[in-house]
RNA sequence: GCGCCAGUAGCUCAGGUGGAUAGAGCAACUGCCUUCUAAGCAGUAGGUCAGGGGUUCGAAUCCCUUCUGGCGUACCA
C-alpha cells in the first residue's frame, strides 16, 4: 500500500518546515513566515528528482531575494535519515533534491514484499461504486463502436478497484421500447420475405438491415416453419423478440467475455416496467410538483433543476420514455442498490442528455442528495479506411462488428489501442490496424514483459536464479538507467491513483509504455550475465520487479503479458 | 443560435491542476547483433503549441475573443 513517490514528496515540505524554524531560532528569518510552495516532479533530471519553489514563492513576503532565501533552507536543512542525499539550488531560486540510495532499496522491497498486490492503494476507502458500461442495444451484434465504451469502463473499473473502492460492473439491457419493437417487426419482415419472396413483403421503414435480422428470421422458419404466417401480428413480433433477444444478449455476453470483459451484473430494463417501478418513480415526480401536462404527453419541469428544457416523461402514446425509465433505473441504482457513486460511460453523442440528465437526479424528492452521479464522455470514434471516413450505424448493418475486429488484429492491440483518453476523438485508420503488427506499441511493451521473463529464466538455468533472500542493496544499482528504471516502478501507484481520480485508465497505458522504454535502456546499458555476483543480483531482482510491475500494468489494461515472443 | 469536446512535428497523440531548453511513437535519414530476445538501443532532421488580446517573475496550460472540426439541442435511445 505504499506511494514512495508521493511519500518522497510530502516529506520536502517537513523537511523544508524544519529547516525554516532552525533559521528562525537563529534569527535569520522571522517567525511565522513559512512560504506555501509547492514540489514537483522536473522533467529534466539534472535538475533533480523533486524540485520545491518555496524560495521563490516566499520571496515575496519574506522580502529576500529567491536564492538567498534557497541558501538559508539549504545550510538549515537536515537530510539525515530522509529521502534525499543532496539538495541544491538552481535558476531562479528552485531547490532541487536528489532521492537517496535508502529510497531507491525501499521502492523494490515494496514490490518484492507486495507482490500481486503492488500499486494497490485505500484512496477510495471501500467506497461503493457501480460502473455502467457498453450497454449496447441488444438489437444486433456489438459493433466496433463499442470496443471503445468496453475498454475504458472495464479499465476504469480496474484501476478504481486497486484504489481501493469497491466497484461492480454493469451492463444495462434497454429490452424494451422502440428499438425493440422495431428489432421485431425487422426480424418479421425478414420471416415474410423469406416464405413470400422480398418483393412481396416490404420492410419497415428505419428497420434494422443487417445480417444478423435475416439470420434470426432463418433461424425461426427453420425451428418452426411456417407457424407464425396466420399469426396477429403484434402477437408474432413479440415472439420473434422472445426468440431474438436472449439469443442476441448471449452473443454480446460471449463477445464481451472474448474481449476480456466480465460484467457482474446484466440489467434488464424490462424489469423496472414490469415491477412498476417506472411509475412509482413517476407518481414520485408528479406527487411532487415537478411535472406538468400538456398535449396530452406528462412532463418533467426539467428548468427547474437547471436543465435547458422539460423532458417529456410519458408520451401522449401512455407509453413512458426513455427519459423517465432512466429517471427510475438511476433511482434503483442508488436507493434499492445503496450504490454511493455511479458512473456511467457514455458517448459523446448522448452529453446533451447527461447534462440534462444529471439536473433531473437532483430534484429533492428523489432522495440523492448524499450520492454522487458521474458520466465518463468519451468521444466518438471516426472509423477510416485509407482517407475514406466510414459509416458506423447498427441500424443499416454496415456496421463492422466486435467480433470481426478481434479477429482482424486481436484482443490485446483492440483493447491496447481502445484505452485512450477518453475526450479526445479517435481516428481508427482500418487498414492500419490490419497491418498494426510490429508497429503497436502493445508489443513494445509485451516484448519487454517476454524479454525479462527469458533472461530470468535463461539465468536460472545457468543457476543464478533471482535472489529470494538478502535484501537489494541498490548502492549498486547506480547507473543513469537503473535509477530512471527505479522511479519509474515507483510511480504506479501514483498513477492508479490519478487514473482513478481523473476517470482516465488511458494513463495506465502511457505509464507502461514509459516503463517498457526504460527497461529497454536499463537493458542495453547494464549487463546482466556477465556482472559480478552482488551486482549481477541486484539486476536480476531489478528485472524482475519490472516484470511484475508491467504484468500489473497490462493486467488493468486488460492486455495479456507474454513470456515468449 | 445555444451547449459540450477538441485544434501541439508530415501522420497518430503525450504534456502530472502555471515552471527551467515543448515530448513520444510512426514515417524519413545515420550508426549498433561471433556477447543476456534487433518486435530493441543510440543519434540526425522536423514546431509561430489554430489566430489575436489579457492575467504575472513565468502560459501549450488560466481568462476573453475570433476561426476550424466533431457531437448534441426528438412525445428516438
Amino acid at each position: 500500500m505504499a506511494n514512495l513517490i508521493e511519500e518522497a514528496k510530502l516529506s520536502i515540505d517537513g523537511l523544508l518546515e524544519k529547516a525554516y524554524e532552525k533559521a528562525v531560532s537563529n534569527e535569520t528569518l522571522p517567525q511565522g513566515g513559512f512560504p506555501q510552495g509547492k514540489v514537483e516532479i522536473p522533467k529534466d533530471t539534472t535538475n533533480g528528482d523533486y524540485a520545491a519553489n518555496h524560495a521563490m514563492a516566499g520571496a515575496k513576503s519574506l522580502k529576500l531575494p529567491p536564492r538567498t532565501l534557497a541558501e538559508i533552507f539549504v545550510s538549515e536543512i537536515d537530510l539525515s535519515d530522509s529521502y534525499f542525499e543532496s539538495v541544491e539550488i538552481a535558476g531562479p531560486g528552485f531547490l532541487n533534491f536528489r532521492l537517496s540510495d535508502n529510497w531507491y532499496g525501499k521502492v523494490l522491497e515494496t514490490i518484492l514484499r507486495e507482490d500481486e498486490a503492488y500499486g494497490c492503494s485505500d484512496e477510495g476507502h471501500g467506497e461503493k461504486v457501480m460502473i455502467e458500461f457498453v450497454s449496447a442495444n441488444p438489437t444486433g451484434p456489438m459493433t466496433i463502436g463499442n470496443a471503445r465504451g468496453g475498454v475504458l469502463g472495464d479499465a476504469l473499473a480496474s484501476v478504481m478497484q486497486r484504489a481501493g473502492y469497491n466497484v461492480s460492473r454493469e451492463f444495462y439491457v434497454n429490452d424494451a421500447g422502440n428499438q425493440v419493437d422495431l428489432f421485431g417487426k425487422s426480424i418479421e419482415a425478414r420471416y415474410l420475405q423469406l416464405i413470400k419472396g422480398e418483393e412481396a413483403v416490404d420492410f419497415p421503414e428505419n428497420g434494422y438491415h443487417g445480417e444478423d435480422i435475416k439470420n434470426l428470421a432463418k433461424a425461426i422458419y427453420e425451428r418452426d416453419g411456417e407457424k407464425y404466417l396466420d399469426m396477429d401480428s403484434d402477437e408474432r413480433c413479440r415472439s420473434f423478440v422472445e426468440f431474438g433477444l436472449p439469443y442476441n444478449i448471449a452473443l454480446m455476453k460471449q463477445h464481451l467475455e472474448r474481449y476480456r470483459i466480465h460484467f457482474d451484473n446484466w440489467f434488464l430494463e424490462s424489469a423496472l416496467h414490469n415491477s412498476g417501478y417506472v411509475e412509482e418513480t413517476v407518481k414520485l415526480l408528479e406527487d411532487a410538483g415537478c411535472t406538468y401536462e400538456k398535449e396530452d404527453a406528462l412532463w418533467l419541469r426539467n428548468t427547474d433543476f437547471g436543465a435547458d428544457k422539460d423532458e417529456v416523461l410519458r408520451r401522449s402514446n401512455g407509453f413512458y420514455t426513455y427519459y423517465a425509465v432512466d429517471i427510475a433505473y438511476h433511482r434503483n441504482k442508488f436507493i434499492e442498490r445503496g450504490f454511493d457513486r455511479v458512473i456511467d460511460v457514455w458517448g459523446a453523442d448522448h452529453h446533451g442528455h447527461a447534462i440534462r440528465f444529471a439536473a433531473s437526479m437532483t430534484a429533492p424528492v428523489l432522495g440523492l442528495q448524499n450520492k454522487k452521479l458521474d458520466f465518463l464522455i468519451m468521444q466518438m470514434v471516426r472509423l477510416v479506411r485509407g482517407s475514406e471516413v466510414v459509416k458506423v450505424s447498427k441500424r443499416t448493418g454496415k456496421a463492422l462488428t466486435l467480433n470481426d475486429l478481434l479477429d482482424e488484429i486481436g484482443v490485446d492491440a483492440c483493447r491496447f489501442f481502445f484505452n485512450a483518453k477518453p475526450d479526445t476523438h479517435l481516428e481508427f485508420d482500418l487498414d492500419l490496424a490490419i497491418r498494426q503488427d510490429s508497429e503497436n506499441p502493445v508489443y513494445y511493451v509485451q516484448y519487454a514483459h517476454a524479454r525479462i521473463c527469458s533472461l530470468i529464466a535463461a539465468m536460472a538455468e545457468e543457476g543464478h536464479a533471482v535472489p529470494t533472500s538478502g535484501g537489494v542493496d541498490a548502492s549498486l544499482l547506480n547507473t543513469e538507467q537503473e535509477r530512471e528504471l527505479i522511479k519509474q516502478l515507483a510511480m504506479l501507484t501514483e498513477e492508479i491513483r490519478l487514473a482513478a481520480r481523473d476517470y482516465d485508465p488511458s494513463r495506465i497505458n502511457r505509464y507502461v509504455t514509459e516503463l517498457a522504454a526504460r527497461f529497454h535502456r536499463f537493458y542495453n546499458n547494464c549487463r546482466i550475465k556477465d556482472a559480478e555476483p552482488k551486482l549481477r543480483d541486484a539486476r536480476l531482482i531489478l528485472c524482475e520487479c519490472t516484470e511484475k510491475v508491467i504484468a500489473i500494468a497490462l493486467e488493468i489494461v486488460g492486455v495479456t503479458a507474454p513470456e515468449k515472443m
